[in-house]
RNA sequence: GCCGCGUUCGUCUAGGGGUCCAGGACGCCGGCCUUUCACGCCGGUAACACGGGUUCAAAUCCCGUACGCGGUACCA
């Protein structure tokens, strides 16, 4: 029944939206974007909304957004349209309502009138006699009050009056639901754990179960790409492609990303205890750049077959192979993402670097109290010599703010290290001199320093490290010199005489 | 509890019967370079969960145990 040979690749990320777009969720977007590209593939956003208690308003267009920060854009989904729409459930209740009705007539469901607490007693009940797991299923309905027990007037009446009801999947046990995995190879469950699934609930809403299977098939969905928490929920699933008679789509469960330390799935809140970011906001919001997110992303849990751990979005979709992806749950390192991150800073062109720094480097711009946004060369000057030692485009204004604004303090070990007795006295000269000269460029600034050095009997150590000090107001850094030319003589000098005075 | 999935260096992983006294990457440690800090380069540390099988041979196959994770909702 398999007609592989036509059917396209047709994939779906479908979120919930609750809040922001969790990490987790946008790996599962990736996969599921390098799969459909990969095999020439649809990718499709579907928004599942069947849950009218979490909503959260602004999710969907949350989601989108961050979608498009890593650059992927769905080709069919609720803001692009399709054929196949419309693509949030809310909009295709219908849709299930006529399903549903079918699965009814045909004896695969049943209408249920017992309320929460009802179904709570029989659970409660059932326990406390011993079973491990009492649930609404083939052993228990025959006691509860649903159209499979009560006569078909009664069940006609109460409908008629409008009295609350679910309708539930009729699962019979006996069996065993067995199926193929792309991750973890053979699956196998008995269908006597399978409970009466509710599909429709009393506010009228499809539950997930429902309407994922009957969107997947309506919106010829070919590969099911998800997180290995749904992995148990796929029997159930399998029973109602059955039950219409449809044919169910493959399967692949990714393994689920942990939080550090192997605790459970990663969670905003065990995250934010450790101040990791956990949503692609707050990635954006940390300085992450899209690409090292990806890249992180992607290679948690997948291997691309190569030793090389860089690769750009459409080599990962190049190399993207669903069997590649290993089952075992993955922890959130992230040291690692940060290691990402500072390979794509330095590979950049200084360009590059100094737009993706832009929104930081402005934040500056008002506090200070070098004027040096106006000239771009040397804004590319400082990128350039600050590239190699940053692991964040933000850094360019955070750890190089000396470029822009004098420093306000002096670190202190490095005083203690380096801030000697007569550092004063020469770092006076020195600016002294550096006023003085004609020309000031960084061989120049050397060629001074180096003289008085020499003049002194001292190293030019004894100099280099107080006026960096002096400069910068940290032990680490560019060239002196270069760093010197840079910011100009006259700031140099102001600096020089300010340490002077602080530091004595 | 029950059901399912998983288990190779601290972390992400390669490997799928002999080429593995287990390879790569992050981290960590050391060295070189550099009168700073980085980059870079070189080197080091560190793992097949455990127990039984099968086999001439097992990290690789089978069984069991342990541990972890997921599910067990009118949430997705």
């Amino acid at each position: 029944m398999t007609t592989s040979s036509a059917s396209k690749v047709r994939v779906r990320f479908a979120p919930s939206p609750t809040g922001s777009l969790h990490i987790g969720g946008l790996r599962t977007a990736l996969f599921n974007y390098f799969f459909a590209r990969s095999r020439g593939g649809t990718f499709v956003l579907r928004i599942e909304d069947t849950d009218q208690t979490r909503f959260v308003r602004d999710a969907e267009r949350n989601i989108l957004s961050g979608l498009a920060w890593v650059g992927i854009r769905p080709d069919e989904g609720s803001r692009e349209g399709g054929e196949f729409g419309p693509y949030r459930q809310s909009q295709r209740q219908a849709l299930y309502a006529l399903y549903a009705q079918q699965l009814i007539d045909e004896g695969h469901a049943y209408y249920a009138f017992d309320t929460l607490d009802e179904i709570d007693v029989m659970r409660e009940r059932h326990a406390s006699e011993g079973d491990p797991s009492p649930q609404y299923d083939a052993v228990t309905r025959g006691e509860m009050t649903n159209s499979l027990v009560l006569p078909g007037e009664e069940v006609q009446r109460r409908l008629e009056r409008g009295d609350e009801y679910v309708i539930r999947l009729k699962a019979d046990p006996g069996g065993r639901i067995t199926f193929r995995d792309h991750i973890r190879g053979r699956v196998s469950f008995s269908t006597s754990g399978i409970d009466d699934q509710v599909l429709i609930k009393s506010d009228g809403m499809p539950t997930y179960h429902l309407a994922n299977v009957i969107d997947d098939h309506d919106m010829r969905i070919t590969h099911v790409i998800r997180g290995e928490e749904w992995l148990s929920s796929v029997p159930k699933h399998i029973l109602l492609y059955r039950a219409f008679g449809w044919e169910p789509p493959e399967m692949a469960h990714m393994p689920l990303i942990m939080n550090p330390g192997g605790k459970g799935k990663l969670s905003k809140r065990h995250a934010a205890a450790q101040g990791l970011p956990v949503t692609v906001e707050q990635c954006r919001q940390a300085g992450y750049e899209p690409e090292a997110v990806v890249n992180f992303l992607a290679l948690l849990g997948w291997h691309p077959g190569e030793d090389r751990e860089l690769f750009t979005l459409d080599e990962m979709t190049e190399l993207f192979s669903l069997d590649r992806v290993s089952g075992g749950g993955v922890q959130f390192d992230v040291r690692k993402l940060n290691w990402f991150n500072q390979q794509y800073v330095r590979g950049f062109s200084v360009d590059e670097l100094l737009e993706r720094a832009e929104f930081w480097l402005r934040g500056l711009h008002s506090a200070s109290t070098v004027d040096l946004f106006k000239d771009e060369a040397r804004q590319r000057r400082i990128a350039s010599l600050m590239q190699p030692r940053i692991a964040f485009a933000k850094d360019l204004a955070e750890t190089g703010g000396y470029f822009f604004e004098d420093p306000a303090a002096y670190d202190e070990t490095a005083v203690g290290k380096r801030w000697k007795e007569d550092s004063a006295e020469l770092l006076s000269v020195y600016a002294d001199r550096l006023e003085a000269a004609s020309a000031f460029d960084a061989e120049q600034a050397e060629a001074i320093l180096r003289a008085l050095a020499e003049e002194r009997g001292a190293g030019a150590g004894r100099i280099i490290h107080p006026v960096r000090l002096a400069v910068s107001g940290v032990p680490g850094g560019p060239s002196l010199f270069e760093m010197m030319e840079v910011l100009g003589k006259d700031v140099c000098a102001r600096r020089i005489r300010k340490a002077v005075e602080v530091l004595g």
